[in-house]
Parts: C-alpha cells; sequence; structure tokens
DNA sequence: CTCTTGACGCCGG
DNA sequence: TCCGGCGCCAAGA
C-alpha cells in the first residue's frame, strides 16, 4: 500500500459519506484500518479539496477550526443535525452508522 | 537522530 | 456535562 493509495481510500469513504450524515476522523481510521485520526486529517489538508470535507467531524461532534462557517452552510443545506443555536453537528444523530 | 507540530481521541477531575 | 491534560502517528525542521 503507497501513501497514494492512502490518500485514495480516505477520500472514497469520505465521499460515499450521505447528505445530512457525518463520519469521524477516528470511525474513517477505523475503516481504512490504517494510520489513525491524525493522519486521516493530514490526508484531508492535503487534498481533501475535492471531497465532501464538511461531512468530516470530531468525535464529540464538534468543527474543526479549518471548517469556518463555510460548513454551516452546507449543514443548513443538507439538513444536517445540529445542536440548537451551537456550531455544533449533533454526532449521535448524524452519525453514519453504516460504512 | 531528536524535537516540534498538527483537519484527533480518550480518560480523569 | 464541561475542561484540561496525556497519548498517538507521521511529517518536517
Amino acid at each position: 500500500m503507497s501513501d497514494e493509495d492512502y490518500n485514495e481510500s480516505v477520500l472514497r469513504v469520505v465521499e460515499s459519506i450521505p447528505p445530512g450524515k457525518v463520519l469521524t476522523y477516528g470511525a474513517i481510521a477505523d475503516i481504512v484500518g490504517r494510520g489513525g485520526p491524525r493522519q486521516v486529517g493530514a490526508v484531508m489538508a492535503q487534498v481533501g479539496g475535492g471531497v465532501p470535507w464538511w461531512r468530516v467531524v470530531y468525535a464529540d461532534g464538534s468543527l474543526p477550526g479549518c471548517h469556518r462557517p463555510d460548513a454551516l452552510d452546507h449543514y443548513r443545506e443538507e439538513q444536517t443535525p445540529m445542536r440548537a443555536g451551537e456550531s455544533v453537528v449533533d454526532i449521535r444523530q448524524a452519525f453514519w452508522k453504516d460504512a
């Protein structure tokens, strides 16, 4: 497995996330079966520009600072479950339990 | 080769 | 339930 294959695997998982749902860095790392949350984050930072990056959040549903207000627009558009009045995803409901 | 840094996560107070 | 701190893994200086 080369680095490129790893990147591709991560990107593929992110692309497979349906609208209104989200996955955590740790979950993605677990699905890919290689590296850890930090590595997934590293991949996203480098080549995550072409995928629905806003559907990837912290394990507690909070947003990485890099998502900026842009992600909020997508969430509103996709009807993503959010915590009332707070820019935080309701991980309990939004977590994509299949994969 | 060692130290720091970063799109993270879990444990304990 | 909220906060702070420690642990992890790889890349870069």
